[in-house]
DNA sequence: CTGTTAGCGCGTTCAG
DNA sequence: CTGAACGCGCTAACAG
């Protein structure tokens, strides 16, 4: 139709048609289908974002430099929760790829075994981001969780601890792996003496963060120090700090990896490791539009970015010796 | 082709051609396309959720609700952010309309004039939620602010507090102007002299609250009360209270709309009217789902729920006379 | 039980 | 400058 034409101001078009057009386009509140024109050109300009739970801070601020970078780009965005779960993760990828999405952003869900197979057979470009699948050539974008852990724990040693709990994720979760290995080597590198029932692996959950802590109070002797792994750990950890009735940092230190949102906390007060999440979303986006564009080489990108070191109160000043 | 058959397991089918048709499928990797089943039975399975800023943990909570809700019927979600600015509302607006989404879950934002326009014409179905849309016959799901804010100004009142301060946000938001006059008809029924200097009007924002904040604690004589309406503003009066070198609730009391969800808060300490963020994207979902299956009578429908006043130190004891 | 026809709405290609 | 034909992938309706 001539329609067409006028609508994507393509070609030659005489006055007298364009107004017609015009006028009967504003008549019948017509507006273009953009499914037709997927379904030719192969083109939705919708991407997807499969993440374990939007509801975690770090993942909130993540989706919203997906959804910036997407949306400057003219894409718009599909969201997803998985719940750790790979059967969710499943379901959702095998709807995406029906629904045509140009490209995938996964936070991969648990260990990852399905994440590769998939990975493997994928018919859509698929960046992965936070976390690692094993053996697949997959571009990702991550944060450096091994130097962050490292730094954390230098600064704990630093200050005078030796006895630091590690409450960690689940070990087939890469920044969980990432984050003990980097605790593992600052603790290695100061000849402390490697005390592997401080090192806890539970979940990501407030709830383990909780009992984890719990667990290495029972020690003896107990730790002086606790590294929570992640954000939410941090906080189950806290509360049983609490509940045992020490003080933060008088009794006992607390540093984590993952800093909360400043305009979430009433008063900054945890020593962390904090990671760019929205430049993470929004580098992965972007990664994700080039190779969708055709303009990076074949081989596996992969962009890791730095943690900050950010200390507060809760670590506390240098310990006395006892 | 029988291959529709065979993967809609609809008519039938010899055993021969399935199995046939089957081993086609795993060689190819055929994937089917929703597209063209879309574009033929104009349903893509797809709603959208416009909402002004995914980072606010309000926000958070309740897109967390309309996914799963959307998920459970099988729907996918696309999240857009306005931060406010209708301008981009209606750029998502276009494209989602464009993209044919089955249904649109609207946080309206700004003066709500274009949404409105929008809501006129609007050829897709949509469901309004937390915010009002003015003389607009459409189904909104919110919550009872101004329930909310006649019950956190009564505990004040009651406290023995009687210059309270309100910080608000944008008048032209139903939310803000609902809050203040739940605050208006408590102090009016308590027979407070109605300070109109006691009202504040900003933005939602952390900044906002923390510019009323000030310009509140200039008044003589000064609030002993801080009515913060919602979390940002709330975030944002507790570190001018801070900065101001007051102790809460010993020098002056803060109470808020809208509670920091428990995983994210170290110690409750706000005293907090609390929406149920989550219950509510899921009715709205839930709404838009039933409007779609032609399951409601064509009048408009409006869900209202209740918030929970939640008593935490904040509001602190009972105000000593003076 | 299986294949054909047709049309969802669009834009490219090619004739007017 | 404008229109007709065609096909993207799918399935309902109808023959075979």
């Amino acid at each position: 139709m001539t329609v067409s034409r006028v609508i994507n101001n393509s070609g030659y078009i005489s006055q007298d048609a364009r107004v017609r057009v015009e006028a009967a386009v504003a008549e019948l509140q017509y507006v273009p289908n953009t499914l037709a024109n997927s379904l030719r050109f192969k083109q939705t300009k919708t991407l997807a974002l499969i993440l374990t739970d939007i509801t975690n801070p770090f993942f909130t601020t993540l989706a919203r430099g997906v959804e910036d970078a997407a949306s400057d780009a003219g894409f718009s965005v599909i969201f997803c929760n998985t719940d750790e779960s790979e059967v969710e993760q499943d379901k959702h990828l095998t709807v995406l790829i029906r629904k045509r999405v140009d490209g995938i952003l996964l936070v991969p869900a648990g260990s990852t075994s399905t994440s590769m197979a998939f990975a493997r057979q994928r018919t859509v470009p698929v960046v992965v981001l936070d976390r690692t699948v094993p053996n697949a050539c997959i571009d990702t974008v991550r944060c450096d969780s091994e130097h962050g852990a490292y730094e954390l724990t230098r600064l704990l040693l630093e200050l005078g601890h030796s006895r630091i709990a590690m409450l960690s994720g689940p070990p087939a979760v890469s920044t969980a792996s990432d984050r003990v290995a980097g605790y593992r080597r600052a603790m290695a590198e100061a000849g402390a003496s490697l005390c592997e029932t401080l090192i806890f692996s539970g979940q990501f959950t407030q709830a383990s963060g909780h009992s984890m802590a719990e667990a290495a109070f029972r020690l003896n002797p107990p730790p002086t120090a606790v590294f929570a792994s992640n954000n939410f750990i941090a906080i189950g950890a806290y509360r049983a700090v609490r509940k045992a009735g020490l003080r933060i940092p008088e009794d006992i230190a607390l540093v984590a990896f993952d800093d909360l949102p400043p305009a979430l906390v009433l008063e900054p007060f945890l020593t962390v490791a904090a990671q760019p999440a929205y430049e993470m979303g929004r580098k992965a986006t972007e990664l994700l539009l080039a190779r969708l564009a055709g303009q990076l080489p074949p081989e596996r990108q992969e962009i890791v970015l730095p943690t900050e070191l950010v200390v507060r109160r809760s670590s506390g000043d240098k310990l006395l010796k006892k």
